[in-house]
DNA sequence: TTAGGGTTAG
């Protein structure tokens, strides 16, 4: 064993034989002589163990000298470290990020990555039987400040008024100014942002990467981030923070009472207890410096020539030239100043507005110009964004005559200077729950339908219609491939094909099935929760899985009015103010144990009384009858799994529920007994596809159980489930993965036609596949 | 590498 786990910081140098001498690590060079030398420092990356056919095994590592006290940015203390064979495997299982360690019997050779990783121009080679680490797991944090610690992972957060040239680190803050990611003259996208901490020190953040969706989710003035591993320089005066290779980040809404939940593209990220807490002392902190974020201008408080952020729903857009594009948004509220309405062809026009809408000076028109052109066009109807910084413009529409009174159009205008972008804002997110609230009850209050939940929800979450009669491309056998026995997928459709390419399939005509070889380029959501979905078999509705907050609050609802309920058909039995009620015919057929009415609980009570009974319905009284909770919360729950009746199909009331007959109870019958019309899970992803030819966007949804071989209700309570559609999509799309890495995946893909906006749209879907291979046992 | 906040001028 060459990796020693020391119990006290001072064993480092203690233990290390007498003739070993340290090294700083910024006075390390090529030319250095290491025999008998080491440094030593704090572990700010780790890499995982990596196979190589060469040595077996590798892992890669940054320490950073923290001891050495200095503020000139030229030195390089931190360096990269690369253990060879078994010493990768103990270093990886005995030193975690965060400890000190203190490394002898290295060589030094030329760092590869100087150019590109910004660290110590040499890097040191840990392959020698000479070569030891001794380690020393540290909790502390050397600060003046109440620093945030995570004790589970180790991580240490730097006050801002900490910070010290040419450091990596991982901090806290509070944004007080971004700007959306824009292009740079390089290859990345740019954010620029300000955040502050308790210390009260400003520091301006540059974030870069070339994929837009690694960018930190920042909705408004006042949310949280957290980043790590980014290096603290100074600029013009000021301390700056920069990524570095393999930086992180994180945000959360930053409103005292809003649900603390990560916002990142990451799926690997670690989160636990002591990043909660610094969230929530951050919150207070802003709070209490009056940092709490501004809330957006509704429409109704809009006047002339001012400037402001809007959080609306995209009804439609149009291309006006190559450097505008028109939005047509609203936000559920009336303009106290008319409207001005940009005329567009019809034709021209993606997506719809009512007229009632257009009559009650609700749409605003919006003309988004130059940079932020790119980003408006990928817009879908239906999606809820931010506008930030937009300019109410009073002006005449090319129709109306000098004499007419003018009208307010806004505009998007070119630049990023204070902050002006726009960010589609998803649509789970609490920050539009309101608005969705508001909008919903403006379409329920008008009575019209054009803007329903289909068009609330992105068009790619449409339910494609029943997959019917389809022709079959090019049938000819086809030659057998050498698989890859990790993963790979096999199609068990039957269908003889021969391969097509994604180009041929899009140049087909629908509806068609296809066979073809390609590989995932992305695929939505991000967040595997999100894959989780409602259907009703009824009316087609899809619909995202409440969260506890939501149902929670249902049955809050449902405590206030706990009275008594006097029903012929069943006895209750009361224990303080939780009341059950069980049906006499089926205490007399002696079932009644499989199916308890159970009324006056809260949403935690509910789970724990569940988790021991077969059926539990939980019911509310409404004038001395028994009456079902608010569809928005599972109507039964099942021991660990809950189960939803449709808001549209269902009866809200039932006079006594069916029983006879029914010797075990299960979801099915419970509906039934009740008129509930019950709703299934489902997995819904959306994939993008490359092949050499092209790109093609597929849905996973029909046969979403079967590729992933999974039920949708395991995956909606069952941690092994979930793991499983994990690990798959790990294993088509490992994280940070090339193209070149990811795996090809042979697919049955049905095209078929949906009409949306009276016009016929071709969608395609992933069937009749199934994911396979030793991927159940971890690396 | 890139950017390094501070209004378009439609």
């Amino acid at each position: 064993m060459r990796v020693h786990v020391v119990k006290r910081a001072s064993d480092l140098d203690t233990r290390v034989p007498p003739h070993v001498q340290r090294i700083s690590i910024s006075n390390l060079k090529l030319t250095s002589d290491c025999v008998h030398r080491s440094v030593k420092g704090e572990v700010v990356q780790k890499g995982p163990v990596v196979s190589c056919r060469q040595t077996d095994h590798l892992l890669k590592a940054v320490i950073q000298d923290k001891d050495t006290q200095s503020s000139d940015a030229s030195q390089n203390t931190a360096i990269g470290v690369i253990f060879f064979g078994t010493l990768a495997k103990d270093f990886s299982e005995t030193v975690s990020q965060g400890d000190i360690v203190l490394l002898s019997g290295f060589t030094i050779s030329k760092s590869p990555t100087e150019q590109t990783d910004g660290l110590h121009p040499c890097l040191l080679e840990m392959s020698s039987t000479d070569a030891c680490v001794y380690v020393y797991s540290s909790n502390v944090v050397v600060s003046s400040l109440p620093a945030v610690v995570s004790s589970e992972s180790r991580y240490t957060y730097v006050p801002l008024n900490e910070l010290k040239p040419s450091r990596i680190v991982n901090v806290y803050g509070v944004v007080t100014f971004f700007k959306q990611p824009f292009p740079t003259k390089g290859t990345d996208y740019c954010s620029t942002l300000k955040i502050i901490d308790k210390s009260d020190v400003k520091v301006s953040c540059t974030i870069f990467s070339e994929r837009l969706e690694d960018h930190p989710k920042i909705f408004r003035i006042g949310d949280i981030i957290r980043l790590h591993r980014v290096k603290a320089q100074m600029f013009n005066g000021s301390m700056t923070l920069l990524t570095t290779l393999g930086w992180s980040t994180i945000t959360f809404d930053g409103r005292i009472d809003s649900p603390i939940e990560p916002r990142t593209s990451s799926r690997t990220f670690h989160f636990g207890e002591a990043d909660k807490h610094a969230v929530e002392e951050l919150r207070q902190w802003a709070a209490s410096q009056l940092l709490a974020n501004e809330s957006t201008v509704p429409l109704s408080s809009v006047h002339p020539k001012m400037f402001f952020d809007l959080t609306c729903q995209l009804l439609a857009k149009a291309s006006m030239d190559t450097r505008c594009m028109l939005l047509k948004v609203w936000d559920g509220t009336k303009c106290a100043y008319p409207l001005l309405n940009v005329a567009v062809a019809p034709d021209a026009l993606e997506g719809q507005c009512s007229p009632s809408q257009d009559r009650e000076n609700m749409i605003a028109n919006v003309l988004v110009y130059d940079n932020h052109v790119e980003g408006a066009s990928k817009l879908k109807p239906g999606v809820f964004l931010r506008l930030f910084n937009l300019h109410a413009v009073t002006q005449r529409a090319p129709e109306q005559s000098a004499e007419s009174a003018s009208s307010l159009c806004f505009h998007l205008h070119g630049g990023t200077s204070y902050g002006k972008g726009l960010c589609v804002l998803p649509s789970e997110s609490p920050e539009i729950q309101p608005l969705k609230r508001l909008l919903e009850g403006h379409v329920a209050v008008t009575g019209e339908d054009e803007v329903n939940d289909a068009t609330l929800v992105d068009v790619w979450y449409t339910p494609p219609e029943a997959l019917g009669q389809f022709q079959l491309l090019h049938i000819r056998a086809e030659p057998s491939e050498v698989v890859n026995e990790d993963f790979y997928t096999v199609r068990t459709c039957g269908h003889t094909l021969e391969k097509v390419s994604l180009a041929h399939v899009k140049s087909s005509t629908a509806p068609v099935v296809c066979h073809v070889r390609a590989k995932v380029k992305s695929y939505q959501p991000q967040n595997l929760y999100q894959c989780l979905k409602l259907f009703c078999p009824q009316c087609t509705t899809l619909m995202e899985v409440p969260n506890d907050e939501i149902i929670a609050r249902v049955f809050q609802d449902a405590l206030r009015v706990n009275q008594p309920c006097g029903e012929h058909w069943a006895v209750t039995s009361s224990v303080d103010s939780i009341r059950m009620h069980v049906s006499c015919e089926m205490v007399l057929s002696n079932t009644h144990t499989q199916l308890l009415f159970l009324q006056g609980v809260t949403l935690e009570e509910m789970c724990v009384i569940s988790a021991a009974h077969s059926n539990v319905v939980p019911v509310c009284s409404d004038d001395e009858r028994m009456r079902l909770l608010d569809f928005s919360a599972p109507f039964l729950f099942r021991r660990d799994k809950r189960y939803y009746g449709c808001k549209r199909c269902s009866q809200s009331t039932f006079v006594e529920p069916e029983v006879s007959g029914v010797e075990i109870w299960d979801e099915h019958n419970v509906a039934k007994s009740l008129g509930v019309q019950l709703m299934q899970y489902a997995l819904l992803m959306k994939f993008e596809l490359e092949d050499e030819t092209g790109t093609l966007e597929a849905l996973i949804w029909e046969d979403a159980e079967r590729f992933f071989q999974v039920t949708a209700a395991d995956a909606s309570a069952c941690q092994a489930s979930q793991d499983k559609v994990q690990i798959t999509i790990d294993r088509l799309h490992p994280p940070g993965s090339s193209m070149a890495e990811r795996p090809w995946l042979d697919l049955c893909l049905s095209a078929y036609t949906v009409e949306e906006n009276s016009s016929n749209q071709v969608c395609y879907q992933i069937t009749n596949t199934e994911a396979r291979g030793n991927f159940y046992t971890a690396q």
